[in-house]
RNA sequence: GGCUCGUUGGUGAAGUGGUUUAACACACCGCCCUCUCAAGGCGGCAUUCAUGGGUUCAAAUCCCAUACGAGUCACCA
């Protein structure tokens, strides 16, 4: 009886060997410094923002280096797993607009040469890796149930031993090949376990590319390859997919960090080459003065669908994560602001080692530059399918009045310092209703009048501004001479300067009058340029707003 | 508890032995500009880099210890 007849038992229908593969799967045809990476996560739900963080790092690295990014699912874990759980991850990244190389495209197709990329489909390919191991004694299998594992663990707490199963708490390596096969027979269930060659008092040092070189103690545990239902442990599934389809950079989050040893272990006992690693630290959360981890249960800014019904444009969200991933970024993109991220030269070393705090103040400042520099039109595309989705009433005004909506987002746009108004799509309606008369028709007006409330002299005033003064045509220097002119009939200084210098010579300034015209127009104290707002609502619908102020029953 | 990593202002952080009386950005505060707001301009906001030792002519930067934080120690990824 030998490692080769116990191989036979447990895979017999295995016939491909790992040369096979190698030739199926061959090296890549890309210039040398091509990154190959990958996206790997179980379909166990939407996209985690620290997971889409790591996929949007992969695809920057591929890009910037002519390399292949493509999506693996990993779902060994048969109880973990979800009802369309693929086509949650495929659209997340697509809505993140995130694009793929490689890799599963819904539920049952994919793209790409180097596949099966669904591990689940890949059974044979680690049943093929994995008979070598076992025809070569480099692999066992272990018979220990959950019980006896608690047994031993036990024990060793009770010693102050390391835990795990190694050296002489490996109890089945030591079975004899015969008593194995005849265990296996008899349908016994079984683990495989990897025979590790590893030495703990001897240290490996690994560079990351993030965090640098870290040293371990080299890994000495039998750990499982192999689960009693046939399919891989991630460890194993890992060496195998990344070594197949050719991965040259393994990015992921730094809960990874402490199985290094056990990776670059068995890349070893096969003799691959390993990749490169990069870890990144997880994204934390501050609450009540604690950091933690953002929670996808908890936290609802950690699932894309939030950014989507808040209306926070997805460059915008781009953007904030190439900030948190180099933090250089920022500079560089107010230095160079006609360039993209793709612009950018992005590099693993800047990564932050620790865990930057997510903030989403951050984030909303970067979403509101980045919506100023905008052109108004591009602004007006995206508040539409906005809108379409999730403010029906919003949506019919903005397109039944396109022109209209065009030109007031583009009220001190343009220009060298934009109007920074609005930081999300969500935002908008708050900020311009009263721009269409059916909003404002269907508004509780709260005039907000502060120098000048008078009801009798505010309507006076309006009525002799559009009777005496208004004209459409005037340029901003004329409209405002204009208004001027009309603060000198009612009294009111022409410049603040002469008011504040003989504040009792007039009843106030100009500014007094212009708010009154602005808030007539508006009902609010506060709104972008008033000679824009007036250009872009004509005469008539100026004259209908003071028609409304005057129907007004309640006093101001 | 073992192993590994980290700790610079309210926040993200730059910084790898002297050019740092610690860059930049967000937030905050003040002033200015101004028909309001937004924007913008100017200025303020860590005499100090978790703490304690050490090395050095010189340390946020190197070494050691302590404290705190994170990750991991599954037939989950």
């Amino acid at each position: 009886m030998t490692n080769k007849d116990l191989a036979e038992l447990i895979f017999p229908n295995i016939t491909k060997t790992i040369e096979d593969y190698e030739k199926e799967y061959p090296e890549r045809n890309l210039p040398e410094d091509a990154i190959v990476t990958r996206f790997a996560p179980s379909p166990t739900g939407f996209v985690h923002m620290g997971s889409l963080l790591a996929s949007f790092v992969e695809r920057k690295a591929a890009k910037d280096t002519n390399g292949v990014f493509y999506l693996r699912i990993e779902d060994t874990d048969q109880e973990r797993k979800v009802e369309n759980g693929i086509i949650g991850i495929t659209t997340d990244l697509k809505n993140f607009g995130i694009s793929i190389d490689e890799g599963a495209i819904s539920e049952t197709e994919e793209i790409g040469s180097y596949g099966p990329y669904v591990q689940s489909s890949r059974r044979e390919i680690y049943h093929a890796f994995m008979k070598r191991l076992v025809e070569q004694g480099l692999a066992y299998p272990c018979f220990c149930s959950k019980e006896e594992l608690e047994e031993i663990r036990k024990a060793q707490e009770k010693r102050k031993d390391r835990i795990g199963y190694y050296g002489r708490y490996a109890k089945c390596r030591k079975i004899p090949v015969a008593d194995a096969i005849e265990r296996i027979k008899n349908g016994e269930p079984f683990t495989l376990r990897l025979k590790s060659p590893g030495d703990y008092n001897k240290k490996i040092v690994v560079k990351d590319l993030v965090k640098g070189n870290i040293s371990f103690p080299e890994n000495d545990m039998d750990i499982v390859i192999m689960k009693q239902d046939g399919l891989p442990t991630y460890h194993f599934a890992h060496l195998v997919d990344d070594h197949l389809m050719r991965t040259t950079h393994i990015i992921r989050g730094d809960e990874w960090v402490s199985s290094l040893p056990t990776h670059i272990q068995l890349f070893q006992v096969f003799g691959f080459k390993p990749p490169k690693y990069a870890h990144i630290s997880p994204i934390m959360k501050e609450e009540g003065g604690v950091k933690r981890k953002l929670s996808k249960r908890k936290d609802p800014e950690a699932a894309m669908s939030y950014y989507h019904e808040q209306g926070i444009p997805v460059y915008a969200v781009q953007l904030y994560l190439m900030t948190l991933a180099n933090t250089n970024f920022e500079q560089w993109w107010d230095a160079n602001k006609d360039k993209t991220i793709d612009d950018f030269e992005f590099s693993f070393s800047k990564i932050s080692k620790s865990g930057g705090l997510f903030d989403v103040e951050k984030l909303l400042n970067i979403s509101k530059n980045y919506l100023s520099r905008i052109k108004a039109t591009e602004f007006y595309d995206m508040l539409v399918s906005y809108a379409k989705e999730y403010d029906e009433e919003f949506y019919e005004l903005i397109t039944k009045y396109k022109d209209f909506t065009i030109g007031l987002l583009n009220i001190e746009r343009e220009q060298k310092k934009p109007r920074k108004d609005y930081a999300k799509f969500s935002d908008v309606k708050e900020l311009v209703w009263y721009m269409y008369d059916e909003l404002f028709e269907k508004h509780e007006k709260d005039y907000e009048f502060s120098t000048i409330t008078d009801r009798n002299e505010i309507i006076s005033m309006m009525e002799t501004y559009i009777d005496k003064y208004y004209d459409e045509s005037d340029d901003q220097q004329t409209w405002f001479e204009k208004i001027k002119d009309l603060s000198e009939e009612f009294g009111y200084a022409r410049e603040v300067k002469d008011y504040k210098e003989n504040p009792d010579k007039y009843k106030g300034h100009v500014g007094d009058v212009s708010m009154v015209i602005r808030v007539v127009l508006t009902t609010k104290s506060m709104t972008p340029n008033l000679y824009d707002i007036m250009k872009l609502f004509g005469k008539n619908r100026i004259i209908s707003r003071i028609e409304k102020l005057k129907e007004l029953k309640k006093t101001l």
